[in-house]
DNA sequence: CCTGGACACCTAGCGTCGCTATGCCTAGAG
DNA sequence: CTCTAGGCATAGCGACGCTAGGTGTCCAGG
């Protein structure tokens, strides 16, 4: 691990995804509660890395109107949940590593 | 917090610092040391850091010869340590609230 | 009617960061 | 004399987070 295999946010989507498909807004919105309002991200940072876990194959979308309203949903691939899983245990190695310098 | 508040390799090195005065080589050292070989930073990535940091008037520098060798030695200004303790209390923050997200 | 806010998506572009690659230098071992 | 380890530095790339702007719908209030 070389320090700057964050990525935070890929990895916060994928963890309000395994719960379930939602869309954009939606996931801003999961975020917000779950962090209990510390996560308060921008549009501009959450739509394209969605785009990109799509082109990376982890989540699917489909468009679909909900009160006249149209939107896109997202939902983990098998890929996807595979990749949480590999994260999140990347991720709880670098904060114990993280905290072995800063405790 | 937005998510990007990571920047996690300037709280590793005013992690170091905070023991004492080191060198740049020295800290990479001692960073895979206490990480237990997880953080192997390049020095590409900490020379810039700390002359980031020296320049935000968290760290001060002066050059001193050991063995013939020219080296820099960092030390955490008054500054650097109020830092590093606001730091430390927010990088605990966001790791509650990944954990709050995909536990 | 019509304005404003919430809902919903998208993207160009900026600033920064981590890292690679490279360069320069000394000391000591083989 | 060459190689490895110690030691510092920077140019430049790629990726990422975010700002700022755009499009459009629905609904409540004045």
């Amino acid at each position: 691990m070389t320090a700057g295999s964050k990525n935070s946010v890929d990895l916060l989507l994928l963890g309000v995804l395994r719960r379930g498909p939602a869309h954009g807004y939606g996931i801003i919105a999961a975020l917000r509660e779950r962090s209990d309002g510390e996560f308060d991200l921008a549009e501009g940072t959450i739509y394209p890395a969605l785009h990109r876990l799509e082109k990376a194959g982890l989540v699917e979308s489909s468009v679909d109107i909900a009160q006249g309203r149209r939107r896109r949903t997202y939902a983990l691939t098998p890929g996807g949940h595979k990749e949480f899983a590999t994260q999140r245990r990347d991720w709880n190695g670098f904060v114990a590593s993280m905290q072995a310098v800063i405790a």
